[in-house]
DNA sequence: CTTTTTTGTTTTTTATAACGAACATAAGAA
DNA sequence: TTCTTATGTTCGTTATAAAAAACAAAAAAG
């Protein structure tokens, strides 16, 4: 549920919920009701403000973190993927050091 | 801009606006708003009803026409980060080894 | 051609998202 | 202790998302 993603980033950046009303320009009181399940309908202006500070995209405010093995690929992993190829990571040097990291 | 991604999912799939209006269980009238951004702010119900006829995620919705993801990287590329991910690597973990990658 | 049905648009109305202000409670400072 | 100050909640209102209905234009059927 969107109210739960949105309080624990929050809390995962050390922000108040009046704090996050702030930066986001959104009224607290809307805020408390949107992570409390009150209401659970914001609209996409609401979700795109509150992702600014949370230094987010609306699109990762809708995948919940247990996600199911075939969403395994959402867009944040994608994006993290293409970043290290363009950063000149081969498929060699990720087997070798992603299983350095397991064995350890 | 999200109207133009629903009518371009619409058109896609060959269903005319009236005919997604009613699958998805919203008013038409409301649906053209949004198609010519007459209005631009659904909620995330309204999109989450859109997207079942779509067959498609809200997260999809949102996301500009880019190439999908199958197409950004290869299939080898998907199986040993799928492994990496069964193995338990985090996406933290993940960006922890890119880095060392980049520096070596 | 005329009539009917399909398409999307515009208008009007209703429901509710979202706000601002008042409020409660607790933590810290005096 | 009492007085602020920071935090989140509740209340009352406003703005607007979304629906329903009426409409226009075209396409298809007769």
């Amino acid at each position: 549920m969107i109210g739960d993603r949105i309080k624990e980033l929050r809390e995962k950046k050390g922000l108040t919920l009046t704090e996050l009303a702030d930066l986001a320009g959104v009224s607290k009181s809307y805020l408390s009701h949107i992570e409390r399940k009150l209401q659970n309908n914001p609209s996409l202006q609401m979700l795109s403000k509150i992702s600014v500070p949370l230094e987010t995209k609306v699109q990762y405010l809708l995948t919940d973190q247990q996600a199911p093995k075939e969403d395994v690929f959402d867009e944040e992993w994608m994006a993290l993927l293409h970043k290290a190829i363009e950063d000149g990571m081969s498929k060699e040097d990720f087997v070798r050091l992603s299983e350095r990291i397991r064995m350890q």
